[in-house]
DNA sequence: TAGCCTGACTTACGTCGTAAGAATCGTCAA
DNA sequence: TTGACGATTCTTACGACGTAAGTCAGGCTA
């Protein structure tokens, strides 16, 4: 490819190198995803990319962090000065998870390393004066944030399940379903047969609304 | 290294194989685990490891299969004829997160790939019993054992934060601390000195006893 | 016009997973 | 005792990877 001379411009940018790799991400999955190939996929080779990121590194964490912007971009601002703040943390948990199921190929990213952008700081900051402000004791109000966080990142893993790119590993509960013995594991088998404990929205949001109700009932 | 000549034996089995493969990551961590690193460590060239094991996933299919095994091996056998089933799941809960924890390097793996080892299948199966025999739904049954697991990893990979061979990549809370502006972050800036809100231990153990009381009180 | 900066390319090194096949061993039948 | 055979290990090789180091052209500023 590129056909281009040395120092001809190809209209690159910091934004348009992870406007692209997300892209990429989306279509490839993270295994496919290589300097090498991300460069081909915007005309240019594969060390023009580290004009604009230090290393491959730098990018995935530019990616995880730009998910996140997407799951915070929709969210109510939480209004400090009163007010439940039971529905910001619903909000942001099913926001989070769909910005994730649009971009699974991120998950594993963001599910291994930490997240402090400054809008990911400034958006608990806000929460964690906005739950205080509602009486929540500080270390709870924490505690909530990350429960949420973290509960919406694992259980979003598991449904996302392998990710595209990340096929012909271990198969999942129901591409094994016909190895499974009626007779030895008969609950397993009518859950299958019946789909029951397989809805992952209804499990997602049931499972939610009883940590965050557990923890505004607390004392 | 390998004085040693085709076909003179180096002792190994499926068995060595693995065994070495986790004190390798617990060692070098992930990203250090390559299969002539394996070998080495085994006194054999790389190649040889494809007696054992088909290729590098099932490698770590594996690994991820072993941890759950010691996370299971001191459960409690869950009587499915009566009895409470919320200690179980609790027994569960930490019982994983203990053996997550014990072996970091997996934690990446465990969250990727669905665990469906003839060991899980039978532990899922139990309790299911169980908890129907305490007259759980069975739908509701699959979801607050799957809810204890992602939730469980979820929390762990935080936890855990950057697994060893991880470092060099986005700092955590705590190494950022001094970037934090205590104008803009009070909260936050609060509960670095204070330490409220971090303590895993207590967040851990309070969101799962909120989960499994909430699924116990549900109509 | 001279020079430098920017953004692109080229080459190269060491590492990776693994395909293909050769070499050597222990074992057992003839 | 010999011969063959399967199991185990090593050798060689290929293509892809991340990235260090250096090169080169075009545009901006002096």
């Amino acid at each position: 490819m590129a056909v281009r001379r040395a120092g001809a411009k190809a209209g690159l940018s910091r934004e348009r190198v992870f406007d692209a790799a997300l892209d990429y991400l989306d279509e490839h999955g993270l295994p496919a995803l290589s300097m090498r190939k991300l460069g081909a996929a915007l005309g240019v080779e594969a060390m023009t990319l580290y004009h604009y990121v230090p290393n491959k590194d730098a990018l995935l964490d530019g990616l995880v962090d730009r998910v996140m912007e997407i799951a915070f971009a929709g969210l109510d601002e939480p209004d400090p000065g009163s007010g439940p703040w039971v529905p910001w943390m619903r909000q942001f948990a099913h926001s989070l998870r769909g910005a994730l199921l649009a971009h699974p190929g991120v998950l594993p990213l963001a599910a291994t390393r930490p997240v402090n952008s400054p809008e990911a700081l400034r958006m608990s900051e806000r929460w964690l004066a906005g739950m205080r402000a509602a009486g929540v004791p500080l270390g709870r109000a924490m505690d909530v944030v990350n429960v949420i966080a973290t509960f919406t990142i694992g259980h979003t893993l598991a449904e996302a399940g392998e990710t595209p790119g990340h096929e012909g590993t271990e198969p999942n509960l129901d591409e094994r379903a016909d190895e499974i013995d009626p007779a030895e594991f008969p609950n397993l088998t009518e859950i299958l047969t019946t789909r029951a404990g397989l809805d992952f929205d209804h499990r997602f949001t049931e499972a939610v609304d009883i940590l965050l109700a557990g923890y505004a009932a607390l004392p």
